[in-house]
DNA sequence: TAGATTGTTAATCGATTAACAATC
DNA sequence: TAGATTGTTAATCGATTAACAATC
């Protein structure tokens, strides 16, 4: 197995890779070669082939790749042959939310528990999962083999709570905070901004809009 | 006003600009150099310079940058000067979590109503909002001033859902749906694929772990 | 004026695309 | 074997960084 340090250009392609190969598994396509996998994809067959080789030869010359064989190769690089157990930080409005999106959420990622520093809210339910004091926090991960914390509290907690849940062993971290926070080197961390997706689509808008005035 | 057209990688630091220069204001800093803010923000003092010149030119030699003053230029550069209308399609559990979501949005940014076809579900309340019929999505965007629909239904009728959307005149779609879709040239479209957010992050968690064994 | 820091041009780096020899 | 298509090297393109003249 490669060795060599992949860029992140190419890992957030990877699971863009696997929900194509999944689709067509779903139609009994047993076989592709990049050429037909680049115009159904919208990369370059170029791109697909040198993507892959990253982690190796997973196609087979004069014939393509095994959709089947390739999907699996990718679930293994990304991890997917594993169970993730979660928490939820935080039962506000984005902890809330989360733990609602957490139901429609692929097989082997599970939620575990919401924690949250409200007194009035703890030992109550969200969607079926027990509120949890945010004080016994460190006990629960070890306990139950929590590997990643879902960081859904405010702004000015983000970091804080990062760092607790660092401490208490957490492997990844997914951040929702509108805020950017630091872990250490041994903690994966990927962030959402939902907020600056939302600020992306409001530049895109207005730029048509300018440029359809300009043009005419 | 310069007029090119402007990379996404360039557009998507942009609101993250702006998070940091509301920090500063907020702490009543009013003037930065890009040296001081490369090492609050980690991106380069050049690439700061170089991002900002795409738009003009808005420092000044020998002083650096006014921190409100460059607030407000990103704020017009994103066109959050304005106010944006959205509705939510879909009110399954992705849509409950993004319509509980909208509650912690950045002001501006209004959700006047969710749309279902599941007959039970429609003319009954999510979060204080309304849930219409999809039937009535047409008019509803036209009487209301929709600019902006959300997309939260299944992989197999968000194109359809898409396609009535464009049909209905709104100027943007924000897509949580996990497939990807396609609309005319006139419509701005921005994707979040949460799980393939979530993917990544195992890759990374597993790909931490593989070193660690490797390198001891 | 002298010092600081921008705006902008030039150099470097990394990622994407093209080309083709290897091989099924 | 001949045709197809990969794996991989080389060329191109675009984005980031460095350098510096302009100027507040």
């Amino acid at each position: 197995m490669k060795n060599a340090k992949i860029s992140n250009a190419v890992i957030n392609r990877l699971p863009r890779y696997r929900r194509y190969l999944i689709e067509l598994e779903k139609k009994g396509v047993e076989k592709i070669s990049s050429k037909d996998f680049s115009s159904l994809i919208g990369y370059t067959a170029s791109q697909i082939r040198q993507d892959l080789n990253n982690f190796g030869g997973f196609g087979q010359q004069g014939y393509g790749y095994s959709v089947t064989g390739l999907r699996e190769e990718i679930d293994a690089i990304l991890g997917l042959d594993k169970e993730y157990r979660m928490v939820i930080m935080g039962a506000g409005n984005l902890g809330q939310a989360i733990t609602k999106y957490a139901k429609s959420l692929p097989a082997g990622f599970r939620v575990c528990g919401v924690f949250e520093v409200r007194k009035e809210l703890i030992g109550t339910e969200l969607d079926g999962l027990e509120i949890h004091d945010y004080e016994n926090l460190v006990d629960f991960v070890e306990r139950e083999k929590i590997d990643i914390g879902i960081i859904c509290v405010n702004r000015d907690s983000a970091q804080e709570v990062a760092d607790r849940l660092c401490f208490a062993g957490v492997k990844g971290i997914w951040n929702f905070a509108r805020v950017d926070i630091e872990v250490p080197p041994h903690v994966a961390l990927e962030v959402v901004q939902l907020s600056d997706s939302l600020h992306a689509l409001a530049y895109h808008m207005n730029d048509i809009k300018k440029r359809s005035h300009h043009g005419k």
